[in-house]
DNA sequence: AATATATATTCTCATATGGGAATATGTCAA
DNA sequence: TTGACATATTCCCATATGAGAATATATATT
């Protein structure tokens, strides 16, 4: 079986940079392709098929003005990507305070724990 | 130019849902390959194919114990992840607050604005 | 209609899977 | 050493890219 298909899900078609990329430039305001193009530099018919690929995925939304067609990002489906991180934020935190700690054992090799002044 | 490699980031290893699952399943504890075969239904080549994918991106550790061998999640690559869909999160935010507004709009109408029930 | 501009689609190709089966490697026990 | 158990690796194969080039489609303009 070979891997799951970009257009299996957000987690799929996310995993592209390009297409990373391109959601965040159309997060705030909808694009025609041609500004896709230019300012993520890619070739026009790579900015389409990535486009075509998040389309299926519902995370972003066409509309055709004249010979344009603008897209915009509708961030929804990052949302269960989102959540499913977010599961593991305790666990970074905690690796955060060990860190931190041994960074200040390191700093004072306290007694007690008496606090000293940041450098 | 093939797909980016599973190994490549977090953001691709995490694209396979088995090696959610995986991370999920070692999250709070570590386990030895066998548990993870059992509990996640899957084959034991398959369960140390998917592991070495996470290891390589860092998402997991390993740690002999005899014919065992303990993985754990290390989370802190899926920091990223979370932060670029964090980016996102007023997007999602708004729509929201779209969506409640047209229902407490259609709960009670306002006088201004006279809305018409959808048939 | 003819032309130009903006997008989308098609074709080819090198590459990376992920599963299944078979096999290799590692380690403990007798 | 031999045998048993736990993991890892290798082979084979069907499938899905993503980039580049060429081409098709859609729409506006003249």
């Amino acid at each position: 079986m070979p891997r799951a298909s970009t257009t299996s899900d957000a987690f799929n078609a996310v995993a592209e940079l390009r297409r990373r990329q391109i959601l965040v430039f159309l997060a705030d305001q909808e694009r025609p392709v041609g500004d896709i193009v230019v300012h993520l530099k890619m070739r026009q018919p790579s900015a389409s098929k990535h486009l075509r690929v998040l389309h299926r995925v519902g995370l972003v939304r066409a509309r055709r003005k004249g010979r344009l067609v603008f897209y915009r990002t509708n961030a929804a489906p990052l949302r269960h990507l989102h959540e499913w991180t977010q599961y593991f934020e305790r666990f970074w935190s905690r690796q955060l305070l060990r860190i931190q700690d041994r960074a200040e054992a390191q700093a004072h090799p306290s007694p007690k724990t008496f606090e000293q002044e940041k450098p």
